[in-house]
DNA sequence: ACCTGAACACCGTTCAAGT
DNA sequence: ACCTGAACACCGTTCAAGT
């Protein structure tokens, strides 16, 4: 099955979609029959024989494993929509969430193999840069917008789970860099402007940007007061998820 | 070294904690020299060499390493402190939660591997029963209390992250049990009575507890506008994170 | 009846041998 | 110079052979 596409040159773009197609499965991807079976089985062996090739031909077009995971999932977030034009920050950036969320429905892997990544790739990257720009566009402060962000944390890329250590881009140790992000500090700040002043404004209790970043402890208390005293005023408000249904049911007075 | 270990007959206690002793890491575990290196590195082979044992010596005490893996999982989460006494909801499930947060935080692989396993522990099950009682019993509607469980998510056991499916207990197809949870529906309802309650409110659009439980994307959103609408709330509110520092920075007028 | 060595079917990656 | 087969150092688990 396939035999058309034996003789196309394999390339890294090639590589990388048949990865995906086979992680997503069979049935998953479209195309009926005999084409992989999810993120466990995904193998650098299987991947080569489905693409007809021997396996070692897949490193000419990939590092490693490490590295055509950090692909894949480059080109799984490349999918999140644009942000809307003019609308509010808070609708952006609930839209952009929410496309985030049935992007990696669509590519159930994906968020364990994010979380797994020594580093954000840079498709990464350029959305967390994006996101954060719209809350400052939006007029909140760096400040404000750095906790917001760790609050959403995993729920920014449509899934809900911690970020990596949160360490501020290049900051990798000097000897080598991950995979996709090989580039200088500066050269990183000035292609995520957003993320360089979020990061700058993370010099926490320790006073050092280079020795770690952020008080983990302060960002997880900050989400988690945020939840129960959100809970909280639903439970005074007598609030109930069967009326409202349909509407912004947890939406502030003031909203 | 610790060859006075090596004639003390194996149990499955002694893998566990063996076993946990092994992905803590070399010197994470209060002990100096050569015993293990992170989860990644933790195999049946090296595990039964960390105890003087071959191989399949392993295989008496637990059934496969999947079995080793939830094991370990119940172990740690059975390190969370108890609630404590005599306080409100809203501080007694912030104890808890930051409790857990300490727990998972000496066991770094914990999250991951938590994640990675088909159903939760029996000590999952008991410490979130112990949670939906805490709000139950502060006066929170059941169906409150359901949706907050989800907006909280991993948060409750240490960490951010979805658990599972949030299907129902006893869910798990007739053919074979997951691992530790090998009981009858009824028998878990008597067991974990508020996660039973919880369940049994789960009857959503599709009107079968069976089929699926939960409403995933309602319940993300609820989440989501919880975050969007309290980091709003502070936004106009002009918070700055310096300020407050210490006190309970996000806490309501009427909190 | 209990325990265990060898074997099976994998894995990612190295490296030397082929063209 | 390019490509690739065999080999290396692993894995979890089965199973038959030993005591």
């Amino acid at each position: 099955m396939a035999e058309g596409t034996r003789r196309t040159p394999l390339s890294r773009e090639r590589v990388l979609r048949a990865a995906v197609a086979f992680a997503d499965g069979p049935g998953a991807g479209g195309t009926t029959g005999g084409s992989g079976g999810g993120i466990e089985a995904l193998s650098m062996r299987k991947l080569a024989q489905e693409l007809g090739v021997v396996p070692m031909a897949l490193y000419k077009h990939v590092a490693g494993k490490e590295e055509l995971l950090a692909g894949m999932v480059d080109a799984v977030v490349g999918e999140i929509d644009p942000p809307a034009p003019g609308a509010g920050w808070k609708d952006v950036v609930r839209q952009r969430v929410l496309s985030a969320r049935r992007v990696l429905r669509r590519h159930p892997w994906a968020p364990r193999v994010i979380e797994s990544l020594p580093a954000p790739t840079p498709a990464m990257l350029a959305h967390l840069d994006s996101v954060i720009g719209t809350f400052r566009s939006g007029g909140l402060s760096a400040d404000l917008t750095h906790h917001a962000m760790h609050a959403l944390g995993g729920r920014v890329l449509g899934f809900s789970q911690e970020l990596f250590d949160a360490s501020p881009p290049g900051d990798t140790p000097p000897g080598q860099a991950a995979p996709g992000t090989a580039a200088p500090a500066a050269e990183l700040a000035a292609r995520y402007p957003y993320i360089a002043e979020i990061a700058a404004s993370a010099v926490h209790t320790d006073g050092s940007v280079i020795s770690g970043g952020c008080d983990d402890q302060f960002e997880f208390e900050f989400a988690l007061d945020l939840l129960l005293d959100g809970i909280d005023r639903l439970h005074r408000k007598g609030w109930t998820s069967a009326a409202p249904r349909g509407s912004r049911s947890t939406a502030p007075a003031g909203g």
